[in-house]
RNA sequence: GUGGGCAUAGCUCAGUUGGUCAGAGCGCUUGACUGUGGAUCAAGAGGUCGCGGGUUCAAAUCCCGUUGUCCACCCCA
């Protein structure tokens, strides 16, 4: 078998065992925190409609979807050498599906077609997605993402919420060095209107998103590039740049705002957002309104959030928002809502590179000792009552040499606890249990099952 | 999509100015060792040196192309 075929598609992974466990052990546990605040889970399928995914993620994000070519048609024909090539001018014709790029537009097409559940809905999703990036560090072609939202609730309560869940589920992980910032795009949309670059609106979003990454002078040189008037990038730029305190600055912009459209429902909302976290008990130092961040995605309408980590600079950890109008693009029927996604990827990444992951160990916690013919049934028989009392018990599957070769098998795969069942625990009755050299213990054999347990718990307290 | 580094066994990597350079360690397989911690000893499998072309008496080594991969940009989780 060659290199050129032994391999993954780029950006996609197998995960060895171990991998897999640490993975699924920090989805546990942000499981664990969406469902403390009564979040539900769902799921949706692995392909939706080309039609679906359109015209939702703006400009660039449409390329990035990964196309699933139709099945029939004159592409059959091809295949079959009844035609010899086929014309295609719009992909539209060769394709009607595609893999989600995303959770949120998968779950406001699954709101769509549910309209009788309860609102508000409250759900969470753990799945993978597909983008059809040039993968990277902390980017991949296919990834998980968790995203908890709310739909049908146009309260600031509902966006404090989710906020909060975000943070509580880095916090929950171990994260302390990560800061949430929270802009609002009624808040961008009257500062641009105020500006004068109302039809720019997500040019000048996408470029004053940037802010912090490439300075002030590279985005005035960004929205130069984009034919943004000179004037009006010059009057955005000075309000961008100006700091102080959220109250302080949310005045400031209450005047400068007061007559533009959304402004100053935004700040209304911004204010009632800020207000609902301090009572929600998070950090104070775990958030801030950054007026600066815009976010690239076109369906949001509201709050935007996401979390950076400072070391190692690889992004946003989280990232959301409100989207009130995407529902309706499916239904007719508005639906607000809000919510975040939580980039698994790059918080594994992370937490690989600081040692916040806890040791992987086997699934099995016991591994049953087979010495020959004469032992094998008691083996199987204990190796099943071990499981029966709920302990992950394996025994060797194929013939070994000696317990030294044993020891090394339950050694090599990080299994904790070896019950030695020999010829002389046999004619006595009892099982030898055995943790690690010069730590074992011999017990009756009626108490196996209680002992075990007992010796495991142990070992979780004072790992070796 | 743009730019740069890298490519030798399953993994991590040696390989001199082109000339016994097809290698090591780990892992894997088999055998030996009367039942106590990833042993030891012995044997074995596994590579057209990413692929294609060129230069040369001679290429893992130099040149060109190509593919893959990693990093940066763009964008994002």
């Amino acid at each position: 078998m060659s290199r050129r075929t032994l391999r993954t598609p780029p950006g996609m992974r197998d995960f060895l065992p171990s991998e897999k466990r640490q993975r699924e052990w920090v989805i546990g546990r942000i499981r664990a925190v969406f469902e403390r605040f009564g979040y539900e889970p769902i799921e949706t399928p692995a392909l939706e409609l080309l039609e679906t995914l359109k015209g939702k993620l703006g400009e660039e994000g449409e390329q990035l979807l990964f196309k699933v070519l139709r099945r029939g048609t004159a592409l059959e024909d091809l295949r079959l050498g009844r035609v010899s090539q086929v014309t295609v001018t719009d992909y539209d014709e060769v394709v009607d599906y595609a893999l989600p790029y995303d959770l949120t537009v998968p779950f406001s097409r699954f709101l769509a077609m549910h309209p009788n559940l309860p609102r508000p809905f409250k759900r969470y999703q753990i799945q993978r997605v597909w983008r059809a990036e040039k993968p990277q560090r902390g980017r991949y072609r296919e990834f998980y993402q968790c995203d908890v939202d709310v739909a049908g609730s146009e309260s600031m309560l509902a966006d404090a919420e989710i906020i909060t869940v975000a943070i509580e589920a880095l916090l929950e992980l171990g994260f302390t060095d990560f800061r949430t910032r929270i802009g609002h795009r009624k808040i961008l949309d009257g500062l641009v209107e105020w500006a004068g670059g109302a039809e720019r609106f997500t040019d000048i979003c996408v470029s004053i998103d940037k802010l912090e990454k490439i300075g002030l002078s590279g985005v005035r040189e960004e929205l130069a590039r984009r034919e943004v008037p000179q004037e009006v990038a010059a009057r955005l730029l000075g309000q961008l740049t100006e700091t102080g305190e959220a109250s302080a600055q949310l005045t400031r912009l209450e005047r400068t705002l007061a007559d533009t459209r959304n402004g100053p429902a935004g700040i209304a909302e911004m204010r009632e957002l800020l207000d609902a976290l301090a009572a929600m008990g998070l950090p104070q130092d775990r958030y801030l309104f950054d007026l600066n961040l815009a976010r690239g995605l076109d369906y949001y309408t509201g709050p935007v959030f996401e979390t950076f980590v400072e070391t190692p600079p690889i992004g946003s950890l989280t990232g959301g928002g409100r989207y009130d109008d995407l529902i309706g693009r499916f239904s007719g029927q508005p639906l607000a809502a809000t919510g975040t996604s939580i980039g698994l990827e790059r918080i594994l990444d992370v937490m690989q590179e600081f040692d916040m992951l806890p040791t992987s160990r086997a699934v099995s916690e016991v591994l049953v000792t087979i010495f020959d013919d004469a032992s094998r049934i008691p083996a199987l028989r204990l190796a099943a009552e071990l499981r029966r009392a709920g302990i992950c018990t394996e025994f060797p599957l194929r013939r070994t040499k000696g317990l030294r070769q044993q020891i090394a098998y339950a050694s090599s795969k990080q299994i904790p606890l070896l019950a030695i069942l020999g010829p002389d625990e046999l004619r006595e009755d009892r099982v030898t249990l055995r943790a690690g050299p010069g730590n074992q213990r011999s017990v009756a054999r009626a108490d196996v099952a209680a002992e075990a347990r007992r010796f495991l718990q142990e070992l979780v307290r004072t790992p070796a």
